[in-house]
DNA sequence: TTGTTAATATAACCCAAAGTTATGAAGTTG
DNA sequence: CAACTTCATAACTTTGGGTTATATTAACAA
């Protein structure tokens, strides 16, 4: 026997309500159509809800125990309206977002822990990739938003690119090192040193391949290669190794005091940071709050960063 | 958001079933017109339930929250279906019936625990009411069913009358009384002793004036009046007293041996013990069943009390 | 009884949508 | 790329929920 779970839900308004007429005030209907309503689920079921022709209606034994599944329904229901509104106004749901690892690590981690003391029940996917695949994974639907470092030639005719940051890439070293005090690092300096590698697909590793090259390095040692952000900076910091980090990444280090940046530019200076979505496919809305936050806290982090380039990295 | 509880189950059938096809042959319905469905909840809610254009249909975080509260839908409403057919094979329910206090627990309440025996789920609302109580009850949809004694000629027009025993009252007294003794009882013995009287409104207490009058007994010392049954003939079987009952109540009490019945015949002889109900409001399954059981176990009751009045009652 | 009032039932209508079959489009697989 | 599976679309029918207007009926009071 399959009965239609909006006569439940409706034949529990009018048990809660004790009537009809309550009933369809309390859900928004007319009284005709719940009374013909109950009529219906009455012939279905072959046998009477109400007891006798009395006046507050008499629900029979049976049309308790239907109504207490209709109430089941009704409750399920309204959770599931719920979980719709909630997604809706993106107090809720799930982002799925990738990335290039180290600036992952070392900005975005700490933005979306910033981001979910705001939003509890906005969960964050996170996975960590290079721009050829993210590509793929947002057209497949894997993905939500990717946060990359591209040249704005290279972003696909599908997509869409929200620059947040200037792409720099600096050579970092722990803070003491003995680079770090000169004004000027000439060639020999960086050659001098071991060089911490980013994995060898990544943007970054190509960064530093290129920007040693444009000055002149071809050759340099490579002890270290295939680590996360904190394994690399862990060795950085205790040693007098070198690396290529976004600037972004020393920058929101300082505080620690552990690393620091060298007075030489590296890198594509035409490659910037960004949002990447589909540009066809519209975000949840609790994605877009998070691209939203990620956007405004970028623009006051740029500022910053940028005062602090104009007067302290350059200038050294 | 108030969405259609329908569509929920819908969608968690296809999201169980891995696939609109699948649940579709799952649900017994069309192909098209789950695909349709999901997509109109799709455009309700306005956010895709399945991501990307894969096969198998991968399901959004949404979806599955969503596809969770159908779930919980479908199994309130399988519920549902199967109260509805446990009441129609009369599995289950409820059945509520009245009939003349001693009748009904010198006889019925035994026949009752039989019953429920056989038909755990069926529950037996029981109150003690006369004749007119029970026509009233019966209209307004209070009883189901009453069992009284009644004229053929006094059962009113809209309801059905089942004889399930001739309705034969006797002059009971406990087992040893002098005068269970005699096989032929005189008028001054019975007004010499004190009477039990049934409650003025019953009919028996109609039955013992008539009857003592019919005889030419007119003045009897009443000793106890109010009490129930289990009083009657405690004080009974303590005491010399007389009292008028059912015969079948003397009967079914011989086993303990407290009571006797003298050979006299009292009350109306056109008057008979049955079932009444409305003729048409017909009978839940379980209170159908409930009357069959006691008619049958009636019918073989009564064989025996015919060839125990036969034999033995009056011949002594 | 007989009004009066409040509640439910009925009637007549409209339209949203569930159901159907037939067919097209798209993804998967060999 | 062909075969197969699965989902989407189209066109159409029918069910039934929604409405307003109106009739019945029960409860209450005089």
């Amino acid at each position: 026997m399959k009965l239609d779970p909006r006569h439940l839900e409706i034949l529990a308004a009018v048990v809660d309500n004790g009537g009809v007429t309550e009933a369809a005030r309390a859900i928004g209907k007319s009284q005709p159509s719940l009374s013909r309503t109950i009529n219906l689920l009455e012939c279905r079921v072959d046998r009477p809800l109400f007891a006798g022709k009395k006046r507050p209606l008499l629900p029979t034994e049976f049309c308790l125990q239907l109504a207490a599944e209709g109430r089941k329904i009704l409750k399920a229901n309204q959770a599931a309206g719920e979980i719709v509104s909630s997604h809706k106004a993106g107090r809720s749901g799930a982002v799925r977002l990738a990335g290039t690892p180290f600036f992952m690590d070392g900005v975005i981690s700490g933005m979306i822990a910033a981001f979910q003391t705001l939003h509890h029940d906005i969960r964050i996917d996170q996975s960590y990739c290079y721009p050829l695949d993210i590509f793929a994974d947002l057209r497949n639907g894997v993905l939500d938003l990717g946060i990359i470092p591209i040249r704005a030639s290279e972003v696909p005719e599908d997509m869409t690119f929200d620059q947040i940051l200037r792409g720099r890439n600096v050579i970092a070293c722990r803070a003491g090192h003995s680079l770090a005090q000169k004004s000027v690092v000439r060639l020999n300096d960086l050659t001098s040193y071991p060089w911490i590698a980013p994995p060898v697909d990544s943007p970054l590793y190509h960064d530093l391949r290129a920007g040693l090259e444009s000055i002149g390095v071809r050759h340099f040692k490579i002890s270290f290669t295939g680590g996360s952000l904190s394994a690399v900076i862990n060795i950085l910091s205790e040693s007098d190794a070198l690396t290529v980090l976004p600037y972004s990444v020393v920058f929101r280090m300082r505080p620690q005091n552990r690393l620091t940046a060298l007075s030489i530019r590296i890198g594509d200076p035409e490659r910037h940071l960004g949002i990447l979505t589909l540009t066809n496919n519209c975000l949840e809305p609790a994605a877009k709050r998070l691209v939203n936050y990620i956007a405004t806290e970028f623009k006051s982090l740029s500022a910053i960063i940028h005062h602090h380039e104009q007067n302290e990295l350059w200038r050294k």
